[in-house]
DNA sequence: TAGATTGTTAATCGATTAACAATC
DNA sequence: TAGATTGTTAATCGATTAACAATC
């Protein structure tokens, strides 16, 4: 026997962000499989989907442990569960959004997070139009707020929306209290103790890697 | 004389995906250091500040040409404009932006976008609840216009932002209508024809891969 | 059994870093 | 000139792919 459960050969060296990255990818991509009745799967069928070839599927989950049936392939339902435990998604996170404008009111409002386990729990602002306003439940707080609020509602994960120009200090405020990783939405590189991992989205760097796509067109292999 | 202007080395090989996103973060730092009245900079001072190594933002820019000037460095101003034409961010882009709920409506109002040359000049949904209605000064359609308003208004770069079950078929609509390219915000994988590249932004994966590195916390070197 | 598919090792490929002559 | 910094080549490192014995 081989899959199920067994973490045994559990990863010597630390996994490449780009592995990570992927897991989140096949864990998407379960989760539609399962949703269209699928019980078993393949790192070939897998990997057709994404874009990748197979050899990496299976490469990338042996990272991790081993979780496949020989002859078989993977059971959808367990792969998930194990990805999930993986990834830390298997518990509820709470998070934190700073800046109220119009991208974090949308984040405030976006249901995709809590289908993965994340929940918005608290939100600040430094705007007084805002301060005390309710979006999707939450009560905007002032930023002054953020050591208390974050230590009572347990938030290790804070999300920062805010003018590129207050993004650090906001940062800085979010460190100082704790936090235990940051993803940032502001269009500046945050510099933070390397205790605490960042993301950055900057979504006009998204439209520039596409404009550039359009320029070079046919990058014909 | 070794810079300025000078595409001359153009790159023989396709730079990887990797280096356009870093040109992204250098035209991003160059803006700031500009803004901070600095009129030149060096590898070294850009990679400090990104977390990248001297050489590699050599060799990155080594892609395209020769910019700098031995001894002195970089000159910031002219620096950007060589990447602004890289990059094809020295027009001006027209986007549309399909789906107009949440994060449509955010995307909409985003000033960081026509900050770098993006302008969203067309918004598509399919509920009459919001057809007709004008964000930002931009009147919502029905995804009907799609075709004849993409046409119009030469957009060639599409934004979805719809529920992931009709992102595929709103993916088809824009190809068959000529788009170029697309930034794809629904958390699924998009099957598209190879000549229309794909950037994908998955919230959800974004806070995925931070309870990721929280859960397996001090990746200590 | 024959067919399918895994986990893993070895081979290949590509990307990053170090080093340094050339230049200002 | 001495000091700084580039562009580029060679060396290193890491990631991807191919191949295959083991397994169901």
């Amino acid at each position: 026997m081989t899959g199920s459960g067994n973490k045994s050969a559990a990863a010597s060296s630390p996994p490449p962000k780009a592995v990570v990255g992927r897991l989140s990818l096949y864990l998407r991509e379960l989760q539609h499989l399962l949703r269209d009745g699928h019980e078993t799967t393949s790192s070939t069928q897998l990997g057709r989907r994404l874009g990748v070839t197979d050899a990496q599927v299976r490469k990338d989950l042996a990272y991790f442990g081993q979780f496949g049936y020989p002859g078989i392939g993977y059971r959808c339902e367990e792969l998930v569960t194990q990805i999930k435990a993986i990834l830390g998604t298997n518990q509820e996170w709470p998070v934190a959004i700073v800046g109220v404008g119009n991208l974090g009111q949308a984040l405030l409002g976006y249901h995709g997070f809590r289908r993965q386990g994340f929940r918005v729990e608290a939100a600040f602002d430094i705007s007084p139009d805002r301060i005390g306003k309710t979006f999707e439940g939450i009560v905007v707080q002032h930023l002054e707020e953020i050591p208390i609020t974050l230590a009572e509602k347990k938030i290790r994960i804070g999300i920062i929306a805010v003018p590129g120009h207050a993004a650090q200090k906001v940062a800085n405020q979010l460190v100082s209290s704790g936090i235990a990783a940051i993803l940032n939405f502001s269009p500046v590189t945050l510099s933070l103790p390397e205790t605490v991992p960042v993301v950055g989205v900057d979504l006009a760097i998204e439209l520039e890697q596409l404009s550039f796509a359009v320029v070079n067109q046919a990058p014909n292999t």
